[in-house]
DNA sequence: CTCGGTGCCGAACAACATTCGGCGCGCAGC
DNA sequence: GCTGCGCGCCGAATGTTGTTCGGCACCGAG
């Protein structure tokens, strides 16, 4: 993981489109040998994929809103079951695990508030494990395409 | 907005990266076809965007964490330099602004604790406009990758 | 029935991905 | 200091792909 790769990786987040060629070429490196470093980074794991970007409104997802829940017992057996149900559930785009007051925080995206206010009774509130939620609408979201490695200290 | 062209957001969504002639074959229309429903797809704002998705391992970025915060005067002035400032911030990945008892969710990575320590004391906690903040540690993360168009109802 | 528009196809050409042999650099052993 | 080895890079060659464009078929309006 050396400057190149960072270069390659920055790329590719941008845009993951664009061809080895014009990635070779603006890192300054041959196309072969791009190629074989983009090949290494998959391997890695460092590149876990290629992912387009999708308006949500064009999916029908309107209303996006960020659910945090309490689970009870907090067993391992628990968390997993759940956390694999929500994975399911066609609202949910993103599922956090956290440390803290709330033990889950669920990222849903639904049509409209109907289908929200429905979401949480219908798919949350029947749960016996589900011992507290609370949800908040989301009004903007801004997430950062590109990230950068941290340096190590300053 | 009709099925081939869900059937070809899906397939982008899933790997961006796969030729055109691919995801032509497998929603069954000619190359040329593909090709200009994925550029009116993008036109449209439909497709935002192709992103890799990296490892935050890799990228120094061991430990993550939800940190929502509440500010005052919740005006749009406030609002939107906060917002922006954030995201200027190389340690904040994404920011949500919410209804709800919280004003903000920002989602950061950094290398350990300490540098979360640091970045609530010395990047949140400065801030005049910050009156309340609390911080989750992230244990797991699952993301959904593909994102099917929601029913109208049922 | 005719006309115009829209969307699809397939051929043609340019651009691209991918492979592979070879070269040069740096390092270890002598 | 010299030799040999290994690693990573390059560039040419080949098959594959992107991209453009002319034409055709369908559909709806008049």
């Amino acid at each position: 993981m050396d400057e190149l790769d960072s270069a390659i990786v920055a790329l590719l987040q941008a845009d993951a489109r664009q061809s080895n060629r014009d990635i070779a070429g603006k890192v300054g490196i041959a196309p072969s040998t791009c190629l074989e470093r983009i090949r290494l980074l998959r391997q890695r794991g460092v590149i876990r994929g290629y992912h387009a970007d999708i308006d949500p409104t064009a999916l029908n997802r309107s209303v996006e809103a960020l659910v945090s829940a309490q689970v009870r017992p907090l067993s391992r057996a628990v968390i997993d079951t759940f956390q694999r149900s929500l994975l399911d559930l066609p609202e949910v785009l993103s599922v956090y695990v956290t440390a803290g007051s709330d033990d889950f925080l669920i990222h849903v995206a639904v049509p409209d508030i109907d289908r929200l206010h429905s979401f949480l009774v219908d798919r949350l509130a029947i749960r016996k494990e589900v011992v507290a939620f609370r949800s908040s609408v989301i009004f903007r979201h801004h997430r950062k395409t590109v990230l950068e490695p941290l340096p190590a200290s300053e």
